[in-house]
Formats: structure tokens, sequence, C-alpha cells
DNA sequence: CGATACCAAGCAAGCGCTTGGTTTGTAAAC
DNA sequence: GTTTACAAACCAAGCGCTTGCTTGGTATCG
């Protein structure tokens, strides 16, 4: 399963947008926005005007601005377990399933979805907590890939330190990378990674 | 130089407020309300109700809501930097200053700063650009002490990734503790040092 | 014909900030 | 040791503007 079919086959289930649909092209839109200008000064006439519509006219796709803001996220978790799911079944050994997993992550979050990604860590305060326990919830799925690849190299003793604090400095370490990284500045999104698994002292295995 | 002393030389510099005065108490409550609500979603009013006075009161004492979120931020950078290199002086090798600073940075974003070091990484984009040209200045100091021991633990050997970036990493990883590290949770500071160390590949060096 | 997608206009509430005037603290002048 | 002077600190009121959202009506299309 490559990235498009994974795509595809959320659409279908209606679990994401099509980025084609009105709906879809809001929420990119809105991401955008959210990322740039933060939610709060993100005005409705801001995503109107983004998509080309009235103000008023946004109500008629969604119920409250909040809305908005939460199915940037939600859609967002969704696709990206799918994707880190897939990464993880594709890699042979834990140390690659690792390795696959940040790589999937890093691009996540410097990639297409990166506007949203930057968003869901962001602007989490910004949502009501309602929402904030439903997107938990979808939270807790993707979290449990990455606690069970580094359980695994925590139990073949290549992992020095707690799993969870591991995957917690690691969520912290890679979403910061949207603040500085740059595709165009001479460092690759696998140099980015290979730099993360060696500074983890977790270099090609010894063969 | 303890971490009191160092304060009280700050102060007397007129380098950060007192937390005493009506100035240092009001920037205080601020970081509070800008961690918990988010600089937007805290008003003026909210502001000067914190602090028992008027909201029109408060621009007595700055001129715009954004100087106090600026002036927060200043003043959290300059304790910090003190700190960070009060600590990086007293550690005798570059493999203790590391630890020293990691640990000196959890203390800055778990411990008494830690709202306004929070503030310092989430409302950033609330900051006009003026005053982010400003505080970026500021931060550019800070940043050299990590870079200087890093660079050291580099050439050691010791570390097998390069400096920037795992500067940038233990930005995120560390900066992200705030949003999930509780000291009453059976982890103490020490046990997070320790375990981020660790987590390099940099244990306790062989004797 | 009926549902879906939109517009034009505007309302009520909340926002940052200003204004004119009063209290409070301090210190020199007498 | 009281009086005078004056700035700093604060209040009460509210202005002008923007905000999220509503309303009533009109195209568009299967």
């Amino acid at each position: 399963m490559n990235q498009d079919s994974i795509l595809r086959s959320l659409i279908n289930d209606n679990l994401v947008s099509d980025p084609v649909s009105a709906r879809g092209r809001l929420l990119h839109e809105a991401a955008r926005l959210f990322r740039d200008k933060g939610y709060e000064r993100t005005t409705v006439r801001d995503l109107a005007a983004a998509v080309g519509i009235q103000s008023g006219s946004l109500f008629h796709h969604f119920r409250t601005k909040e809305a908005i803001l939460k199915a940037v996220m939600v859609e967002t978790i969704r696709l990206n377990t799918a994707l880190m799911q897939s990464a993880v079944d594709a890699a042979p050994t834990y140390r690659d399933k690792l390795q696959a997993l940040v790589r999937a992550e890093l691009e996540s979050i410097n990639g297409q979805t990166g506007e949203a990604m930057a968003v869901l860590v962001f602007e989490w305060r910004s949502l009501s907590e309602a929402s904030q326990a439903y997107v938990l919830e979808l939270r807790d799925i993707y979290e449990q890939l990455w606690l069970d690849v580094l359980g695994a190299l925590r139990s073949e003793g290549v992992l020095a330190a707690e799993p969870f604090v591991v995957r917690r400095m690691l969520t912290g370490a890679l979403s910061w990378t949207v603040t500085w990284y740059r595709p165009d500045g001479g460092l690759t999104l696998d140099d980015l990674t290979e730099q993360v698994v060696a500074m983890m002292g977790l270099t090609a295995p010894a063969t």
C-alpha cells in the first residue's frame, strides 16, 4: 500500500475528506491559516475568503468555527495513523520499524500534511474539552504503534531508556522540526531520520 | 552562585522584575494565564482581575497587551541564560556540562519559570515581528552555550550526530515535557535527566 | 420540485485601548 | 511638623471596532 492508495481508501470510507471537494479544500486552507496565524487570529472571514465564499456560507458546511479546527485534527490523525501502521508493517526488524516510524512522522510533519500536523501540536488548547477528549482517543491508537516497537527494542537491549519516556521525547523532538527544518536547506528527510537514529546511539546494526 | 543569588543580581541590574513588585506580579500572572488559556483568549480584563485592578489601569504599566507578552518572554530568557551559564561553568567535563544543561532546562520548563517557558514556546507567533527579532537575538546567546558543549562532545567522538541537529531535537524534546511531565508522577527531574542522557547513548563514562 | 450551496446584510457581544478625573506615596519648602 | 507640590498608581465609563454567528432570500442542479 502506497501513500496514495491509503488516502483513497480512507476517503472511500468517509474517514477523511477528498481534497478536491469543497469541504476538503476548506479544511486544507484552514490548516494553512491556523498554522500561519493561529486559530484565534484566523477569522471566519479569512477562512471564507480563502475558498472564495462569504463568511456566513461557512456555517452551511460546519456548525461552528471550532468544528473546523476539530475536523482538521481528526482527519489528520486518521490519515497519519494509517500511514504509520503501513510503515511499521512494511519494515522487517524492530530497528527498521523504528526508523520507518521516525521517517513517516517526519514526513507527516514536514510534507503535505505538515500544516495540519502543526495545528495539531500548537492549537491543541483551542479545542473545546469535549473535542480534546475525542481526539485524544484517536491518538492513543497511534501512540501504541510506537510503544510496541520501542518496547521490543528495549527487550533486545538496544534501547537504554524507558519506552514511554523515549516516545514522548521523540514526539517533542520530531514535532519541533516544523519550526526549523526546511527541505531545501541541504538536509534531506532521510538525512534527518539518520541523525535521529544516530543520536539515539542506534547506528546501523553490527554485521 | 545559586539560583536565588543569580535572580537577585538580575533584579538589581534591572534586567528582570522583582516578583514582589506590581510589575513582577503582573508578569507572573500573565505567564500563567497565557499558558492556561493562550495569549489571544486571555483578555486585558482577565489580566487586570488577576492582580486586582481595573483593565484600563494595565495601560499605565504597559503600553499594549503585546508588550506584556514580550516582557514575559524577554525576562524569562534573561533569567534562564544566566542559569544555564552558571550550570555550564560549574560542571567539570563536557559530559557533565551537557547533563547540567539538560537538568537546568528541564528545571526551567517544569519548575518556577515553567509557565513563562511554555509561553515562550507556544505563543511565539503572537509576538509582533519586531519583538520576535529582539527575542531571537537574546536566544542566540543562550543557544551558543549548548552548541559549544555539543561540539566538544562531537569532537570527543561521544556524540554520533550533528550538534545543531541534536540541539534542535533536544529543544523540542525538553520543551514538550511541559505537556506531560508531572513531578508527582513517580519520576523525578533527576530521573528524567538520566533518561535523556541514556537515550542518547551517553551513559556514565567507562572508568 | 426539493435539496444543496451560496449571498447580502446585520446583530449582539466582546475586544483592546482611551479618557478625564481621583487617590496615594514621597519629599522638599516653609 | 505641617504644608505644598507633583508624579505615580489607579478607577469609572465608554468608544470604536471586530468577532462568531444568524437570518431571509436566491441561484443551481439532479
